[in-house]
DNA sequence: TGAAATATCACATGATTATGGGATGGTCAA
DNA sequence: TTGACCATCCCATAATCATGTGATATTTCA
């Protein structure tokens, strides 16, 4: 028996999947609130679940603080959420915070129940189409959109991330700290930065 | 009608899929190879697959190579890594590369059947164990080993890190300029750095 | 209670950076 | 062949940074 919460503000949604859950033989739904504060209010020995299904968009306390306030306070339930968000900020917010799994609201209740099965035997479960959002995440910063940056700029701005001097990269690359200096100008002017710290910075935001 | 391609070495699982495959109403197996070589070398218009199940550990160009290359020359294929590994390094190098689902060998035919109808639709589809591996990559960098920096420090690297200059941060943090030195001396010791590049490439790492 | 850590400020000096001028020669495509 | 880039160099100046040597007040904790 997989002990089950619900944080969901739809009325009807939450009804249904609670009666859904508590239909199966082996699932049984402890608790089902329309918001996070009501939940940590009424959570205690007694209703304490092993899953719980969470909505993002809740009236009070968004479902992402709900996720990490949970998960510093019970670190044994596994959160799945459950939204009809499928926005990569929502979903890598979530997943940061401790989700488990992402569902979107579009899934039967067959994949509810089938998610919440594999996350309680230690697996994630994502819909496809999350699946597919998260996997983009990293072959994106593969297909650079070819930078605007020449080959030897780029040479010099790896240079600078590498916490070099002008100096050390002139001598590495057998130029003048002019020419550095040059290159730099002109890098610069091309990703309208005015410092080391912002180009260092959108260098590791993947934005050249 | 979904056209599949295998690349697999073992040659009972390459015969048994290709077998299990080709005997389903809406699918067929167009191209089974033993290596990535020879699929390349008979990958035409009449082979052509939508979808491939590569594995990884193969005799001569791995399957990760493999996906890249594929990937390059058909970016229209879909390919669903299908392997006996399960490690981090593994899965990331294959989702890097360009692979759309990533399958475990215990994974049973019903399993390949409905990862391959669901990346064919545009997800994206994982064995729960690699999702769990997924997600925690996202929730990794959460658990920051607690910074030996001070509240006021980490303030002060945050703005550092967003290209702020020390009297900037000095007039944000109602504080002089001086006093921003000083913190930065001691950030420098303790990090063990010598630069505002050093710190924020540090940063960015996560290892503070 | 008393030492250690933290947060605040000051002054000084040399190094490095940011930014503005220019100049020369090479490549490549219109 | 002309103009648009690119890579290379030089000079100059003001701002900023790295680092040192202090000092004082508060907080923390053993």
């Amino acid at each position: 028996m997989i002990r089950v919460g619900i944080v969901e503000d739809d009325k009807e949604i939450r009804g249904a999947v609670k009666e859904y859950l508590d239909d199966q033989s082996d699932f049984s739904c402890s608790l089902a609130c329309e918001s996070v504060e009501l939940f940590m209010k009424h959570l205690n020995e007694e209703t304490l679940p092993e899953i719980i299904l969470m909505d993002i968009g809740l009236p009070g306390m968004s479902g992402i603080k709900g996720i990490k306030l949970i998960k510093e306070q019970h670190p044994d339930i596994n959160l799945i959420v459950f939204t009809v968000y499928h926005d990569s900020d929502k979903i890598f917010q979530s997943l940061c915070a401790g989700a488990s799994g992402y569902l979107l609201k579009n899934a039967p209740f067959s994949e509810i129940k089938q998610a919440i099965k594999i996350v309680h035997e230690g697996g994630a479960s994502m819909s496809p189409q999350i699946a597919r959002n998260v996997i983009e995440f990293f072959q994106a910063p593969k297909n650079k959109p070819e930078s605007i940056l020449t080959d030897k700029e780029q040479e010099i701005v790896m240079g600078l991330v590498d916490g070099m001097s002008y100096q050390m990269i002139a001598d590495q690359c057998y130029i003048s700290i002019e020419t550095v200096r040059s290159h730099i100008k002109s890098i610069y002017k091309k990703l309208q930065v005015h410092s080391k710290a912002e180009l260092i910075k959108k260098s590791f935001e993947g934005s050249i």
